[in-house]
RNA sequence: GCCCCUGUAGCUCAGCGGAUAGAGCACUGGCCUCCGAAGCCAGUUGCGGCGGUUCGAGUCCGCCCAGGGGUACCA
């Protein structure tokens, strides 16, 4: 059980007591909030029933928290429990019990702060999934940080968790990147191919078209033109989807599933049948010789086309089909995709379509991500991948490193805006927090080092003995952990996550500059054995917050 | 115009309606005969504005100001 699941059932069963002897009125409790005071006078958890409950029972809030407080069960995890003005009730763990509770971290080691749930919820995570048509962009890289993130958390949260990158591979943007490259490759040539309007004009289009030459020569010069479009797209398309790939990997980016309209939808008929399914539940209309969905009908601001009067179905028809095969086809509980602010107006309509389809739109969680704004110098430039405006996600990589670039961008929530530049970017990663957290890694490997260079055998440590208020203060820390993954599972506020890592990093600092941990001293053998298994459990849990976060634990920096 | 997001320290950002609003960077001054000084300690500066709800508001509500996004038979 959690620690604030546990005080919270003791301050229950204190209200219960209360109740029963008459020195509170019955009635019901009012929802029990655990909080962690700011400040450790406050002890380490605490709660303000006592002010929640004053009006309801009309008494003095001091004069609950003294009389709740003696009604409180005796608990092993609990030394101190303490009335604290205005009206609060202050926990304080037992030292102790933290000290055993290291013992478990060495136990469950990789899989401690694992949360397990009753049912299992199957999850689908889709993120980063961005049109084919050119690489990704400093934007990309944040939703792709954060969803794997996500994912990692999630799992620990004991969800079961697919991750998935939708491949739109077909509509009127992919004719217009083949259209594009098949001009790059015409004009790369020497034949005079004018470029589609509003085509891809960035250069990466030529560099493509430049290695389709290569490996291809001029054969398709001759071709008619729909077909050469054809066959140079699918090379295009393929190439660039393994640049989509290899940059998404650089920053440690993988997807459990890569899901491709074409392939998954389009050939085996999905979007007509979804479109079947509408009409049968009354949402479809004609109207001005196109198709609409009827979402006024579901308190939406207007209807919406799904088939457009030339008979091209719109991204909005195909999406309703891709949600249709998630929670349908493939019965996945919930379904959160993460999307950039520009989709932002596609949310309420998505949900929608959910709901038309037979799905509690609630199973639907559409985390929006505020776009990166692109700085060169002070002016400011939309990132567009039509124009080639923009700082891809493989520059920003190659130049600060994958492990600053993640912890850059977990560290932000998803609704801050940011202005971003090459320039920040390298002085963040000269700076970036996250060394502080590695080298508290780095650190505890150099001690480890040393004490298996001197063959210590720390397994039988007295845990006991670490009663310093910096070995305590990093034993709270520690324990923590199962507590943010819960919840952040329940919240998907993974910024938390290297928030956590921070502290936990400075509480380690501040031990490792108070407490000789690989003493020469032959009295203290017994407390170097014991520091030695709380650097060890450290270890742990540094090594699983850098792994959640999909980042490197270095033995050396 | 309408809808969504945002406005907190010089800069980048945290802050579940709670008790003295926190980190990092930057700046200043201390700390290595001792397991890694990429570290530790100390110091300076702040909730865009005006009302309201509440025992209690950075947090909730209303209005105003400022920025970003959306408002297509684009995606």
């Amino acid at each position: 059980m959690l620690l604030k699941h546990l005080i919270a059932k003791l301050a229950i069963q204190a209200v219960e007591s209360a109740q029963e002897n008459g020195s509170l009125p019955a009635g019901p409790l009012p929802e029990i909030e655990v909080e962690r005071p700011q400040h450790s006078d406050h002890g380490d958890f605490a709660i303000s029933l006592p002010l929640r409950l004053t009006r309801s029972v009309g008494i003095n809030p001091m004069v609950i928290a003294q009389l709740l407080v003696p009604l409180i069960p005796k608990n092993d995890a609990v030394s101190e429990v303490r009335v604290a003005s205005p009206g609060f009730i202050n926990f304080v763990l037992n030292p102790s019990w933290l000290q055993k509770e290291l013992n478990s971290i060495i136990q469950e080691s990789d899989s401690f702060g694992n949360i397990k749930r009753d049912v299992n919820e199957r999850i689908q995570l889709e993120f980063a999934s961005v049109n084919p048509t050119g690489p990704l962009h400093v934007g990309h890289a944040r939703t792709a940080v954060l969803g794997s993130v996500l994912s990692n958390l999630l799992a620990a949260a004991g969800f079961e968790v697919s991750t998935e990158y939708y491949i739109n591979d077909a509509g009127t943007q992919m004719d217009n990147f083949y259209k594009s490259l098949y001009a790059r490759y015409m004009q790369e040539l020497g034949h005079q191919t004018d470029m589609p309007e509003s085509g891809y004009i960035g250069s990466y289009i030529t560099d493509l078209a430049k290695e389709v030459i290569t490996k291809n020569q001029n054969r398709f010069v001759e071709m008619p033109e729909e077909k050469a479009v054809a066959q140079i797209g699918a090379l295009g398309l393929k190439k660039m989807l393994s640049i989509i790939r290899k940059d998404l990997e650089s920053v440690n980016v993988n997807f459990d599933v890569w899901f491709s309209e074409t392939d998954e939808l389009h050939k085996k008929g999905e979007p007509d049948a979804t479109l079947n399914e509408l009409k049968k539940a009354g949402y479809i209309v004609n109207r001005e010789g196109a198709t609409w969905f009827e979402s006024t009908k579901l308190g939406e601001e207007r209807d919406n086309v799904l088939i457009r009067s030339t008979g091209e179905p719109t991204y909005f028809a195909l999406d309703i089909a891709y949600h249709s095969n998630k929670f349908l086809t493939r019965g996945f509980d919930r379904v959160i995709n993460i999307w950039g602010a520009d989709h932002q107006g596609h949310v309420s309509r998505m949900k929608a379509a959910v709901s038309a389809i037979g799905v509690d739109p609630e199973r639907l969680q559409i985390i929006i991500s505020q776009l990166v704004a692109l700085k060169h110098g002070d002016e400011v430039v939309r990132a567009s991948k039509r124009t080639g405006e923009m700082i891809t996600m493989r520059d920003l990589v190659d130049e600060v490193g994958a492990d600053a670039c993640r912890f850059f961008f977990l560290s932000r929530t998803p609704e801050s805006q940011m202005e971003f530049d090459m320039e920040l970017a390298k002085k963040e990663s000269a700076d970036n927090p996250v060394y502080y957290v590695q080298y508290a890694h780095a650190r505890i490997a150099g001690i480890m080092n040393l004490a298996n260079q001197n063959s210590l055998d720390y397994t039988s440590g007295d845990v006991g003995l670490l009663t310093h208020s910096a070995e305590i203060a990093l034993i709270k820390k520690m324990l923590a952990l199962p507590e943010l993954i819960d919840h952040i599972g329940d919240s998907m506020e993974a910024h938390l996550l290297p928030k956590y890592a921070t502290e936990l990093a400075a509480a380690f600092h501040w031990f490792y500059q108070q407490c000789r941990v690989v003493s020469e001293i032959p009295d203290e053998f017994a407390l170097t054995m014991a520091r030695l298994k709380l650097v060890e459990c450290c270890r742990i849990v540094f090594a699983r917050c850098l792994s959640l976060m999909g980042m490197s634990a270095p033995e050396k920096m």
